[in-house]
DNA sequence: ACCTGAACACCGTTCAAGT
DNA sequence: ACCTGAACACCGTTCAAGT
């Protein structure tokens, strides 16, 4: 009885019971404060107050928490990103700027989108520029083509965003990184590196988002130009 | 005296010195052989038959390393994919289509290109797709744009490619890798990934190269119809 | 100047032991 | 069934000691 008592008067202070869930949301939170190299299956249990040992009656292995992880912030995304009425172009177009904006905010995602073969979210957002790609009436031999082309896009400047990410210091905001990447392909040798330094100076001035999405829209033309 | 003639008579046993070109092709051999996860200073090092730690006195540390040996690889592709004459089109093609033999047989290069932010041999790169679109007359706006797409592009592909590979078993080859995640993909949901799954018979009979090229292709085309 | 290899501070993962 | 945490088999990197 007291016991009892005792227990119901401080529920906040009762540890809920481990799960898939809890340590997928953990690893999440885990993965944008400290990035990819902080996750850590101590670090992880430390923060869920159990041993590394307990995680794995959940999880198989950390390859599995990773995928979960990344499923875990693109899945909401595409749902998010369903416009109902609009022109094919301009539903490619959120789609692709709503991932942007998912791997901004975290972006090792943009990592794990190329670590593992066609996982999960991966196979998620192909479905989605499909169905798209469809709508804009593209012949079906030229479909797989057209979301391919779109998709290994995404990944690239998913991946690129990844690796700044990882080499900004965690203090500068990412005009300052842009700022010393751009320095340092303006010095550069002219004669060996005459087109990089001439464009270090858009670096600068254009936005990655903006940028990002002018690409899409050059693939679509593409797209629109074979039709 | 006696010495001397010693060493001259077997001079095939003698150790070379190490050199960060020894280490760096000791280490695009192990990278060939057992893949990124066999590149270890420990596995290194006993191939170059010495410590762990005399890597150290040539080379910074494994990022430095892994930098260096995948500038191994791209730097000689790129100055073999200077073909005199042909349209910037055929060339941005062969560049393209060198690159992606050049990650086929070392599929580790496609996962280093996007680790680190714009790399030596990425810019490489850059700078050679740049230069071919500026032969095409791309609006100087535009030319920024136009080559990171197809940079971009490419590192999708480059990723995918070294993702592939670290999955598939070693003995296994391309086409019964790609038949496995083709049936993966023929049995998701029909109501959840549809153009999945009808696009899934299509990854068993396209090549991987053709398919790469013909995005390439797209976003030639995408660029040209915008001139 | 260059190399050696033990030692340090970590990892992911396992597993006997607990509840 | 689920959790604990010590232990195992690794890592990259450092550094005193050698030549």
């Amino acid at each position: 009885m007291r016991t009892m008592a005792t227990r119901a008067r401080h529920p906040e202070r009762r540890q809920e019971p481990l799960s898939r869930e809890r340590i997928v949301g953990a690893a999440v939170e885990l993965l944008d404060a400290v990035g990819e190299s902080g996750l850590t299956f101590r670090a992880l249990a430390e923060r869920l107050a159990t041993g590394p040992g307990a995680i794995y009656w959940h999880i198989a292995g950390k390859t599995e928490l990773l995928v979960a992880a990344t499923d875990a912030v693109v899945a909401p995304t595409l749902d998010a990103a369903d416009a109902a009425d609009a022109t094919p172009q301009e539903a490619i177009r959120t789609l692709a700027g709503d991932l942007f904006d998912a791997i901004d905010d975290h972006p090792w995602v943009g990592a794990q989108l190329n670590r593992a073969p066609a996982p999960p979210p991966l196979l998620r957002v192909l479905e989605r520029i499909g169905g798209r790609v469809q709508a804009l009436h593209v012949p079906e031999a030229a479909q797989f083509t057209a979301a391919c082309t779109l998709l290994n896009y995404i990944l690239g400047v998913a991946g690129q965003n990844a690796a700044n990410a990882r080499t900004a210091q965690p203090g500068a905001d990412r005009g300052e990184f842009l700022d010393a990447v751009a320095s340092t392909w303006a010095q550069l040798d002219p004669a060996q590196y005459p087109f990089t330094r001439t464009v270090a100076g858009q670096l600068r001035t254009h936005d990655d988002r903006e940028e990002f999405l002018a690409g899409i829209d050059l693939i679509l033309t593409g797209i629109a130009a074979r039709r």
